[in-house]
DNA sequence: ATCTTAACACTACATTCGTCGCATTAAGGA
DNA sequence: TCCTTAATGCGACGAATGTAGTGTTAAGAT
């Protein structure tokens, strides 16, 4: 049921977009009935927190390239990605957050999650004797994906894949320096 | 009749936030009639595309302190406060622009606007000698400001002020190295 | 003063949205 | 098996949302 659900919303994002989708269009694609959906997920927004949290208890890790510079790289390529492609459910999710409290909430929650995971890349690092044992795992994290997000969701500026890749390496040398 | 809507646009926002903005709403508290509101301005979004439209035909510049560094930490307090005070129209415009691509168009046009106009304190601190002739007047700027946008619309963890502050520092330092 | 035109007011209507009461089904316990 | 309970399906309703058609008013031109 949920996971008919979920599904649905995926699909109709991607059809119609954020806003275009809607509460009688994901129950109707699902086969679940209106009254149901509803009752269980409140809003679009509550739809996009569940589809959210479905996704944060998955076990996703960053890449493991063997140095600092080459995980923040595959790091940021997959915040590159989750912007770029279409549907992006990030975008979505980003959107729904700046409209209720409870998907402002639980996004805050996913990006600590986000962080926190993304963090052994620095600490893998710290292992190697690449960079100081004082070093912010949080800060170098988000000195990597920052300007991936500020240039793409807010500037709303044009961005290559090349250009997130310089910005890892910019926060490799942070880290390092 | 466009100012009594727009005022109207912003009260509505202050008493029932962003997703509380409705047409309706405009409309009563303007006075002007449901359909002209619907004619000219289409949506919500349409509103919040016009008020952005109003304040960039502004005469906004940045301050001016005798330094990079001043400029840019008076700079920041703006933008700081611009997020953080109640009800944050740049807030609400930002999360219309993740809905429509019309707010999304305007959005940007108004960041390039901002950026542009803001360029003017890495221009006279070139002129005063503090920094570089070839400094990069648009990426201080970015430096600068991007930190505050990405902790608490996106991240959305608190912030002090005197946290923008150090970030406007770090950006006159980057500006002069 | 009259005409033209554009913007707005008004009413009415169709559609969509969210909720309510009740029927039905499914799962588990006595 | 029968009963209990919780979740879902169902139809209908009221409210909100968006649109169409028709006046009405105001400004400028002649």
């Amino acid at each position: 049921m949920r996971a008919e659900v979920l599904a649905a919303v995926v699909a109709e994002l991607a059809e119609h977009g954020y806003d275009g989708l809607t509460m009688d269009g994901v129950a109707a694609r699902s086969g679940v009935h209106r009254t149901t959906v509803y009752r269980r997920w409140k809003s679009v927004a509550g739809l996009l927190v569940d589809l959210l949290d479905s996704g944060a208890t998955d076990d996703w890790a960053p890449a493991d390239t063997g140095t600092l510079e080459g995980d923040l790289i595959a790091l940021n390529r997959e915040v590159y990605e989750s912007l770029t492609i279409e549907p992006s459910i990030t975008r979505a999710v980003i959107a729904a957050s700046f409209r209720t409290p409870e998907a402002g909430a639980a996004l805050r929650e996913f990006w600590a999650d986000r962080y926190r995971r993304s963090g052994v890349v620095v600490q893998r690092a710290i292992d190697r004797g690449e960079v100081p044992a004082t070093t912010d795992a949080y800060a170098v994290c988000v000195a990597a994906t920052a300007p991936i997000y500020h240039q793409l969701l807010l500037l709303r500026q044009p961005m290559t894949a090349a250009e997130s890749d310089r910005y890892a390496r910019a926060a490799a040398r942070l880290g390092s320096s």
